[in-house]
RNA sequence: GACAAGGUGGCUGAAUGGUUAAGGCUACGGAUUGCAAAUCCGUCAUUUAUGAGUUCGAAUCUCAUCCUUGUCUCCA
């Protein structure tokens, strides 16, 4: 029996708004979507964020061994800035203000992006497919939502007919809302729009003669509008009907719900059997906004280089910031709360690595295989992470207590217990060992070793003076002396 | 204004009808230590924004009030 099947997965569904057993379509096979960047400026911290809790989601269901093709998209054009405006395209707009090629815009943010993911450890998604790649699939999707009599054609430019959807389907299913809700407050936009109706939304429009991005089609040279990739990629690769769609609170409405639209309307089916959200990254107390200031982006939290935070957090602190929290609340990010994920992160670690010193026992005293099991539970609830590490700290004390003599475990029990916080803790969370990863490594403990031996004759001959000024100087350096029953050991802080 | 999600201790953050409301950080007391740090043991919410209701029983369900956030127009 495959490990999955012993596992019973509960996901919160935003379309029900309950938690549903999760069942895939294909026993063993898991699709799965979230929407990408738009690489027109380096990526948000919040939009991390979400990645971040769906790089967990990914890494447990492969954990669980289920065969995960998770698809992530590239936003490379076609983000509408304003569909009354005469239709420029947001990365057009930046490329011509700094002079230089919307490709090379899109070059330089997509490396960023990467960049930044790769210091967080995230796992490569199956497929990073990009919009300007996919835009005979795009047409060939306007083409069938027209064939069905959900969109017209205007001026060049084609538009989904809201009005017509509803008749047939339910618009607004996802997001709760009543198109008759929406027609009442929906305000009057200025200028001279081709819709008929405020709530229709762009598939197509045509490209002014200024537009640099631009494609042929049948109906203008033009560009495709920012709903449609979604549903052009998702179904591509994933099949009409595909089992998890992810992504962040504010892509609810309307984008994910003209995603369902577009779907019903050219393949009369709903695309997505779980939709789930992740919530929002807010700073000391507030939104992020670029407009007040109070925004941070990734790298300046990673380097400390900004006014909110009193240091810089390494990408695992941050990622165990992240997983204390559950994904569907909203996140503080505060230096307090930094400060203390950071500490808790360093015990973590010092349990971990006091696993390959453990003496075994005759018996146990820990339950490991119920504990084992309770990781799981969390996990399996609708991949509760506050959970599971509370359930890692518990083995954590256990573990030193196992150290200090106040508990025992067996061999075997140690054995699993060393997997299972390494599955969580490394695998699936996603957490990396600075230490160990830190190259260098066994030249430093070399000379710390020689310190802490000289400390030790120092101490013997009641040298206080000497012992703590080599305990004092390491500290200041970030090496920490610790001082145990069974000698001097020390981490790299 | 409409719709949606929330409001839990000094901070953070779980728990959706059932005995003493997780875990982390901080703080305090003890063990250990030459002194610290680390580690271990112990203590810290009669109470879940406020008020009322349903129930044998409510953080959890209902209503009202106050507040926060999201979406409704570019904003992750």
């Amino acid at each position: 029996m495959p490990f999955y099947e012993t596992q019973n997965i509960q996901i919160y569904n935003t379309l029900s708004g309950k938690k549903e057993v999760f069942k895939p379509i294909e026993p063993g096979y898991v699709g799965m979507y979230v929407c990408g960047p738009t690489v027109y400026s380096n990526v948000h911290l919040g939009n991390v964020r979400t990645f971040m809790s769906f790089d967990m989601v990914f890494r447990y269901l492969k954990h669980l061994g289920y065969k995960v093709r998770y698809v992530r998209n590239i936003t490379d054009a076609g983000h509408l800035e304003n569909d009354a405006d005469v239709g420029e395209d947001k990365i057009t707009k930046k490329a011509r203000l700094e002079q230089i090629e919307p490709m090379e815009v899109v070059q330089r943010y997509t490396v960023d992006f990467h960049n930044i993911l790769n210091t967080f450890n995230f796992l490569p998604p199956s497929i990073e497919p990009t919009a300007t790649g996919h835009i005979i699939e795009q047409i060939e999707l306007i083409k069938s939502i027209i064939d069905n009599g959900y969109a017209y054609v205007v001026n060049g430019s084609v538009y989904f007919d809201v009005h017509k959807f509803n008749e047939s389907y339910e618009y607004g299913i996802l997001s709760k809302r009543k198109l008759e809700e929406l027609i009442h407050n929906t305000r009057a936009l200025d200028g001279q729009s081709d819709k008929k109706n405020p709530q229709d939304f762009a598939l197509w429009k045509r490209a002014e003669p200024q537009h640099i991005m631009r494609w042929p089609s049948p109906w203008s040279d033009g560009f495709p509008g920012w709903h449609l990739e979604c549903t052009a990629m998702s179904t591509k690769y994933l099949g009409d009907n595909f089992d998890i769609h992810g992504g962040g609170m504010d892509l609810k409405f309307p984008h994910h719900e003209c995603e369902i639209a577009q779907s019903q309307a050219s393949k009369n089916q709903s695309p997505v059997n779980y939709w789930m959200h992740a919530n929002m990254l807010h700073l000391n107390g507030q939104r992020m906004s670029k407009s007040t200031g109070n925004t941070v982006n990734p790298a300046e939290l990673l380097s400390g280089n900004n006014s909110f935070f009193s240091k810089a957090y390494a990408p695992s602190v941050i990622r165990f910031f992240n997983a204390q929290s559950s994904y569907r609340s909203v996140l503080d990010l505060t230096d307090d709360g930094l400060l203390a994920s950071e500490k808790g992160f360093h015990r973590l670690m010092d349990a971990i690595h006091l696993l390959d010193e453990l003496e075994a026992g005759d018996t146990s005293t820990f339950d490991v295989q119920k504990w084992r099991q309770l990781c799981y539970d969390a996990m399996n609830d609708d991949f509760n992470s506050p959970i599971l590490i509370a359930h890692l700290f518990e083995a954590s004390k256990q573990i030193n207590q196992v150290k200090t003599g106040t508990a025992t475990l067996t061999k075997t029990d140690i054995a699993l217990l060393k997997t299972t916080m390494h599955d969580f803790t490394f695998d699936v969370l996603g957490l990396e060992d600075q230490v160990s990863s830190d190259s260098g490594t066994d030249k430093l403990s070399g000379a710390v070793e020689l310190l802490i031996k000289l400390r030790q004759e120092a101490r013997a001959n009641k040298d206080f003076a000497l012992s703590d000024k080599i305990r004092d100087e390491l500290a200041a350096k970030g090496i920490q002396l610790k001082d145990g029953k069974d000698g001097t050991t020390f981490s790299v802080n």
